[in-house]
DNA sequence: AAGATTGTAACTATAATAGTTACAGGAAAC
DNA sequence: GTTTCCTGTAACTATTATAGTTACAATCTT
């Protein structure tokens, strides 16, 4: 089991929309970048547009960030791409049998420890931003050229 | 996207086997209050043994415990049963494009902070005991009745 | 009007999960 | 020592999610 890369792919897709900003991000152009089919990255920026992380119009070419750098964060670029549902990273097994006293409470005794712990990831997620993403990429593509 | 409810069924066993520690665990009871297969089970029980989490041998009916319950926490028992691989919560997409910068380096910038949102995560299970779980069902189970 | 792009449906291949049947091998009980 | 029970495991199924692909309608620009 692993997060889908639907995430990796998005905080790419919105560096790049940052590198690029005077260009035209066509999914076209992205999917190059990303080297991948240009389908996934529609449907991947129509969920960071519904969650007006991009700005993109249907028949119009190209997409662009909706919202500055240090205001966007991963935890809201991992929200907007649904890779985990909402308190739902840890599977419960349904229907523990009720005649037992560990099967009728262990749902409800495990519940709170696996929310506590997926709630200790995100807070990490929601402690990165766009810009740290942005700057620290910017930093090694300098190292080596110009 | 989940983690496998093997973890849910892990704890599950492991608790039933103290609540049930005087009488004989075999696959086919423990699979009666987790309410699914006794192979479910078997398999589960299996990769604790691994781990050294229980005792179960072939031929012989019932396994236990193979530590004190405060000297097993989730996180053991999470890694017992490989539901999420070494440093792999996060699914990167392979194969960006190295002639652009962003494609270049975007895995080595995200990755030190996918693994910091995983160690989180897997630091709060750490914290956990099976005793606190033990405890927190023997709790609920005398709360009504008696 | 022509051309390009987005949005989406529909399909494929792949992989993981959870459940099931079947049975070999091991241990205990009689 | 044979019967019986249990564990370990292989093999198969159904279900689900992912990622990629083709195709095309709707939309905007020029």
């Amino acid at each position: 089991m692993t997060i889908s890369s639907r995430f990796a792919v998005a905080i790419h897709i919105l560096t790049l929309l940052e590198f690029n900003k005077d260009g035209i991000n066509t999914s076209e152009y992205l999917s190059g970048s990303v080297n991948t089919n240009p389908v996934v990255i529609r449907r991947i920026i129509g969920m960071l547009n519904k969650a007006g992380l991009v700005d993109v119009k249907p028949g119009v070419a190209g997409s662009k960030l909706a919202k500055p750098l240090h205001e966007i964060n991963l935890l809201d670029i991992y929200r907007a791409v649904q890779v985990v549902n909402q308190d739902a990273l840890f599977a419960l097994h349904d229907s523990p049998n009720p005649d037992c006293n560990v099967g009728k409470n262990i749902q409800s005794t495990i519940e709170p420890i696996f929310s506590m712990a997926q709630r200790a990831m995100e807070e990490q997620l929601k402690h990165v931003t766009l810009k740290q993403i942005v700057d620290d990429i910017a930093d090694k593509s300098g190292q080596f050229e110009e």
